[in-house]
Formats: structure tokens, C-alpha cells, sequence
DNA sequence: GGCGTTCTGTACTGTATAGTACATTACGGA
DNA sequence: TCCGTAATGTACTATACAGTACAGAACGCC
């Protein structure tokens, strides 16, 4: 059974566990991630392994959620900006600038675990539809204030243009992953951009 | 090795185990194919297997590119009408109503296979960036031919505008699937076309 | 400093499944 | 009709890898 360490040496080891795993499911995806390889990159013996994780498949779910409260926490500095197109675009130019390593790899591990896993594990797939909810709601809101002051037409569904913006954000980290050019996610927020400002009053701004 | 068929029978057989493996992977997934299972919904023997195909992985590559073509072929009629706006909302709303079964899920299999292979695999990978690039081409033309004749601003950069819309769609397909919700991807595809819209003279249009 | 609990090392087992060997059957041309 | 080649059936091997067993070391508490 999976047990939570007791003491401060077991807590490390469990850390360093969830790191190595957490790092090589990055660099090589989730479904040829070894558990000799966890091993030897944590330092660590199979005995801990299951020490601390039932099997395979919790430790994999477990690096998951890990992963998706690391980032979610990361973000949240700026997600509390979001209810004027100047915060949004901060928040697009800190997605493109951190959201992928310069060879188009690497982003947003989200959306990355979520396509390998969503297709037929269903456990870890509403785990990825409750993240992308927490990620998307600040969004939601901020665009509400937005309404509310009359930045944002009154007739505009903020609930879509959130939606719409999520699947540009990962649409452009496909792209940029599968054809290894950054380039590509900035492209496909400037897609969401056009629609949100099409959503404003004004209307039409530069690109 | 793999080996072409030299009689009508032994193609029939080949396409069987291509058709079979196919559905599979459609359904669950590249990772978890297993040649066993293969073999029983094509109704053939080991045998036939590796007398096609060297090994698995060239079992799988075939089906990626035989799944790339058959989309690719069964788009063509409405590639070449990518020249107006109306003709890309025509596009638009048969990837809507194609793109998706009614779950959200099973859409586009060139996305969704590229999410699962091209994490590890060069080699598919670049099978897959060439696909983009064909699926593509006709929208990059399309868009062209608008700027052409005066339908689409100057200053705009065709094939940046032909990348967010790929984006879109991939994104779009990438949310249905994990929400399943198959609305996703037709809001996603609202953002591309408020980015095209607004590179055209009129500027806005009614969504 | 003794004792129970937590933690760790090593060696093993079991199994799923990719790949092979080889004999046998169907086909197709001369 | 015969012969060579393509196609097929079955039984086997090899192995990678998840999971287990169990003994021993380190730790924390009284």
C-alpha cells in the first residue's frame, strides 16, 4: 500500500522518488517510464518504491498531481490579473516565454500528460479536467469583472472565450512540440487574442 | 522484413490486419496495442504479421501513414475551397461534424496519434510534421488567393494565420476529448476565425 | 540503552508479450 | 499436372519489467 513517509528521512526519499519519476516521464513520456530507471535516478531501492506507492500506476498519479499543483502554483501570481486584455496578454507573454523550452519541448506538462493519458485511463482524466478547471477559472472570473465594468460587450459568454483560449493554449503547445517551433504557441494565442478583443467594445485593436 | 503482397489474397490479408490494427489503436490507444489481440480482430496468425511487417513498430508506422492519407483524402473536396471566409466556415463546420463522434471523442486520428508518438519517436514525428504541412497547404493557398484579391489584408502573414488555425483545431480536439465535450473544439475554431476576420478589410463580422 | 517501527538492500518470481522456427497448405504460371 | 513461391498455422523462445519476500539497518521514543 501506498503509505505517507513518517519520518523526515522517508519524506525525502518519497520526494526524491516523485522528482526522478516526475523528470524522466518529462523527458521520455508517461508510458515508457521504467521503474529500474526511477530507481537508479532517485538513488533508491525497489523496496521503497513500494513503500511508498502501491504500484506503478499510483506512482504515476501521484507525480501527476504533483505536477499539476506545481504549476497551478506557479502561475498564480498572474492569474489574479486577468480581468483587462493588458493582463491577459502578460499572461500570454509568461505562458509563451515559460511554457516551452526553447526546442519547442517541455511545455506545460499538463496538457502534455494529458494527452498521453486521457485516451483510455479515466482515473487520471477527470484528474486533467479538474486541473484545466482550476486553471481556466481565474480566467472566467477576471473576464466576468471585465463585463461588469463594461470592458467586455455584455452579450459575450465568457465561459466560451475561456474555453476558446484553454484549447489555443494547447492547440499551440501540440504544434510547437510536434513540429519543434516555439513559435507556434505564440501564433495560436494571438488567435485567442483576436477573439477576446473581438468580444470588447472597441472592438478591433492592433495585433 | 516487411513484404508487399504478391497476391490478390495476400493483400486482402495485409489490409485486414492494417483495418484491424487501426481500430484498436482508435480505440485504446498506440501503447497498450498488443499484436495478440491484432491478431484475433483480423482473424490471422502470428505469421501473417511479420510476413508483412517487420516488427511492431513498423505495424504501427504503416497505420500512421495509411490513417494519414485516408484523412487527408477524405478532406480534399473541401480543401479547395479555402478561399473566402464562407468557404472556410463550411471547413470549419465539417471538422465540427466530422471531427468528433458524438462523446468527443475519436476525432482527427493525425492529432490524436501525434499526441501519443511524438513525444519519443522521431521517426513518426516527422511523419506527422509533414502531414500538418499538407493538411495546411490548401489553407496557406486558400488564404493567398484572399490576399490576392483584396478579401484579406496585405500586411497579413498567411501562414502565421494558417498555423493558429491548425493550432485551434488541435487544441479544440485536445479539450473534447479530455472534457468530453464536443462544443470545445467549436469554440476553439471560433477564436481561428475571429483572427481571420480580423485580418480581412471588412475587419468584423458577425460570429 | 533497549525495543518497536520505519526504512532500505538484494535477490527472487511471475507474466505478458514481442519475436522465431518450421512445417504445411494454397496459389499461379509453364 | 507439376513445381516454385507466397501464404498460413502452431508451437515455441526470449526477455523486459512489474511486483514480492525477507532480512537487515537506521531511527525515534520511553
Amino acid at each position: 500500500m501506498s503509505t505517507e513517509p513518517a519520518t523526515r528521512r522517508g519524506r525525502a526519499t518519497r520526494d526524491r522518488i516523485l522528482a526522478a519519476a516526475a523528470e524522466l516521464i518529462a523527458a521520455n513520456g508517461v508510458g515508457t517510464l521504467r521503474l529500474d530507471d526511477v530507481e537508479r535516478a532517485a538513488g533508491v531501492g525497489r523496496s521503497q518504491l513500494y513503500h511508498y506507492f502501491a504500484n506503478r500506476d499510483d506512482l504515476v498519479n501521484s507525480v501527476v498531481q504533483s505536477t499539476i499543483d506545481t504549476v497551478l502554483a506557479a502561475q498564480e501570481p498572474l492569474l489574479v490579473g486577468l480581468d483587462s486584455i493588458e493582463g491577459i496578454d502578460c499572461w500570454f507573454d509568461d505562458i509563451v516565454a515559460n511554457g516551452l523550452r526553447g526546442d519547442g519541448l517541455g511545455g506545460c506538462p499538463i496538457g502534455t500528460l494529458a494527452r498521453q493519458l486521457s485516451e483510455h485511463d479515466d482515473v487520471s482524466r477527470s484528474a486533467f479536467v479538474e486541473a484545466f478547471a482550476r486553471w481556466e477559472a481565474p480566467l472566467i472570473e477576471g473576464l466576468s469583472r471585465m463585463q461588469a465594468n463594461g470592458r467586455l460587450n455584455a452579450d459575450a459568454d465568457v465561459v466560451e472565450l475561456a474555453d476558446l483560449t484553454m484549447a489555443a493554449i494547447q492547440g499551440g503547445i501540440l504544434l510547437a512540440q510536434v513540429r519543434r517551433k516555439p513559435d507556434q504557441l505564440r501564433l495560436a494565442l494571438r488567435g485567442a487574442r483576436a477573439a477576446l478583443v473581438a468580444a470588447t467594445p472597441a472592438g478591433i485593436s492592433a495585433t
